[in-house]
DNA sequence: CCTACCGATCGGTAGG
DNA sequence: CCTACCGATCGGTAGG
């Protein structure tokens, strides 16, 4: 069980290319020649086309755990672990800033309109990160950080901004925008905030 | 001068194609197949893909100034029109949720990554978008209807609402999103109107 | 607007 | 993992 192979360096290429042009235009012959192989070592690694994207995207899940979920778990449940995530997130749209747009504002664009497997593991994927944010809203809520309000309804606004601040920074070429986002949700959490509840640090 | 020629009939088509799976994607194949002509019919209107596709957006920004901007100029500068935008936008965004995707949301995110002359044409129109929110908000500001705030911040604001109000409903096959993007754009509005503003009538 | 074609590239397979 | 293929489709052209 290696971690190196042959197959991580497809994914890892794979990876990067579909946080800039998506999961749709990946070519395998692209792909081979990117990473000086033949198509058909590729291909042969997945079997097909689809089950090269669908690994893509169980890639990028592990990827996201590792590099944002987790971290931000360490934080105590409610209103500092939904902050946490957030603050992880848009700094996580601050560095990639040189090496290509964030996977999952891509794909989950890419896929909104179509139809198929790969669309169904995307929308999958996406409502239980959806999920999480209402269930850290609902957390807020219970443990008395944030005045009673509609999870579902905020965790919509606070998705909006976080694609919004991995999205328009590259396409107007503006490093600002994850600040931004993280600006527009820290005031959306502040005026929502208990007097009691703990401080949102910066 | 025909209006109703075969030229328009193939930017309808590739318009409705491209606001659901964007405007890489098109082939002249396809769309001479679903208009019953031949590729080179199709080819000769246009001389490239690249000319089919600035085409389509030429196209798409006639629509979007016949069916949303035109009809909210008719409201009074600054406040009013700002909010009868975003009416028509999200309003707009609710009726087409038989057809397929918003174009421009569709668009921006597939070339927020790339390079060339059609992502320099979406970025110019977009960002001419975003300018003329930043110069209703600072409008609104002058005119005693907003209290001082970053024009800028604000516009990032909502149009991060209007895009998921666009996007997150496809995704998940929720209708209610541009009725949540309105209604966070209302709030938003509402908490920075002065006393003496105009009321934003729903 | 059409038919008939061009070279390139697509995903995928055979055989090793 | 490779070479050598397959049929299909890509954007584009010639000629009418």
């Amino acid at each position: 069980m290696e971690t190196g192979g042959a197959k991580q360096r497809i994914l890892d290429r794979a990876y990067y290319a579909a946080s800039q042009y998506g999961l749709e235009s990946l070519t395998i012959g692209s792909l081979a020649s990117n990473l000086g192989m033949s198509k058909a070592g590729v291909h042969g690694h997945f079997g097909s086309k689809q089950a090269l994207q669908l690994a893509t995207i169980r890639h990028a899940l592990s990827v996201s755990q590792r590099d944002v979920v987790a971290p931000s778990d360490r934080a105590p449940d409610g209103l500092p672990r939904l902050w946490a995530l957030c603050v992880a997130l848009t700094s996580y749209h601050e560095e990639i800033g040189l090496h290509g747009g964030d996977f999952w504002v891509t794909v989950a664009n890419e896929y909104d309109s179509r139809s198929g497997p790969v669309r169904d593991t995307v929308e999958a994927i996406m409502s239980r990160w959806m999920r999480r944010l209402e269930d850290l809203i609902s957390a807020a809520v219970r443990l008395g950080q944030l005045t009673p309000c509609d999870p579902a309804q905020l965790a919509f606004e606070i998705q909006a901004l976080l694609d919004a601040g991995g999205h328009q920074g590259w396409l107007y070429h503006d490093p600002k925008a994850p600040a931004r986002a993280r600006a527009a949700i820290h005031r959306r959490l502040d005026e929502l905030r208990t007097p009691d509840a703990p401080d949102l640090t910066e």
